[in-house]
DNA sequence: TGTACATCAGTGAACGCGCGTTCACTGATGTAC
DNA sequence: TGTACATCAGTGAACGCGCGTTCACTGATGTAC
């Protein structure tokens, strides 16, 4: 039964999306293309008419999932304590790609690769605008640091079967982070 | 064709090492029961002579790696100029276990998720012994601060697949982490 | 110490099963007149 | 605008294939005398 442009448009978004939360949640391995499909709304052999492949899925997700995430521009302190909050932690379906597929994306094809990359990129320069008080390149350093450290700790937080340990390692890396972006507060910590 | 005890102990830890490097290198899901009892020098048909299941073989590595992973105690900046480095990014097989299987041991049994957290308490206590002229409550919060940003910042390095934003990461990261836990070098950044 | 037998580590074929992918078919949509 | 036909998005059965796991068998090791 054939459908109607729009309908194939808005197929696609529904794919994509479904796609986007169930690779975050299982990971890409434990994801088949059938998974997909049914979050979808649709049946597993109607995917080859969107997509060449899984792989060719797995691209296009990471593409469109930082397509779309050019999310308001806070400050870090800010920032920081949303993405290593509890509730950002216990969300792997519905929060940062980088935290949940990042560290598989190294063994992806090589499109994967590149739209994590830029992904990355994205995510430095809103960071370093986020970053008062610095010149350029330091405000880009703090900015890279800091974003290294904020996926660290989820996947950290997030990989801890104890929760006060957790719980702890979120805390200790939002002031971590935040004595050492924030001047004034710093001197106070010693 | 039985074998002698010694034997039986010796392969036990062949297969154990070949799972930790193959594990770290593709992945728990990529590496198949034959993949590892092959790279031991062993038949597929002997592996449940030593193991319950694939998830126990995980959980079993994981326990492995994090017990002999007693390293020598140094400072953080050392440390993470080794960890930071390019050569442990390129070496996926060989590196830190925490960075190339962390984000993935969500997914797999309490058992995995229990080994990864002792190795993560392992980690913070050695670190936290590592930063001198803090309070303990201080050294500890910069432990987990400065692990995060290791973790996240091989991880991010990694998944990129241009070499210089790759070594920008590691360096930028390895930078910040120093500033912020060696008080005098710090003041001299600003 | 030497011999006879029981044990059991390792082998490789075989098993279900679920995966990615293909394909003949269906019927609603889009198009040409 | 209405009608007739071509197009093609979606369906669901089927395909190889490789996976984790099982199992009957083999023959060297360990043990009892």
């Amino acid at each position: 039964m054939r459908v109607s442009r729009e309908q194939v448009a808005e197929n696609r978004q529904k794919i994509l999306a479904a796609a986007s939360r169930l690779f975050r949640e299982r990971g890409f391995d434990a994801v088949t293309v059938a998974d997909v499909m049914k979050a979808a709304g649709l049946t597993h052999g109607g995917f080859y008419g969107y997509f060449r492949s899984k792989d060719d899925l797995i691209a296009q997700t990471l593409a469109h999932v930082y397509a779309q995430g050019a999310a308001a521009e806070t400050d870090v302190a800010r920032y920081a304590a949303n993405y290593l909050s509890p509730s950002h932690r216990d969300n792997l379906a519905g929060g940062c790609p980088t935290a949940a597929l990042g560290a598989e994306t190294v063994r992806q094809s090589p499109d994967a690769r590149a739209a994590m990359a830029n992904g990355l990129r994205q995510q430095i320069e809103r960071l370093s605008r986020g970053i008062p008080g610095l010149q350029a390149a330091q405000a880009r350093k703090a900015a890279i640091g800091s974003w290294s450290a904020m996926v660290g700790a989820v996947i950290l937080a997030r990989l801890v079967d104890d929760p006060a340990l957790s719980d702890e390692v979120l805390e200790a890396t939002r002031s971590w982070i935040g004595e050492r972006n924030a001047p004034d507060e710093k001197m106070k910590s010693r």
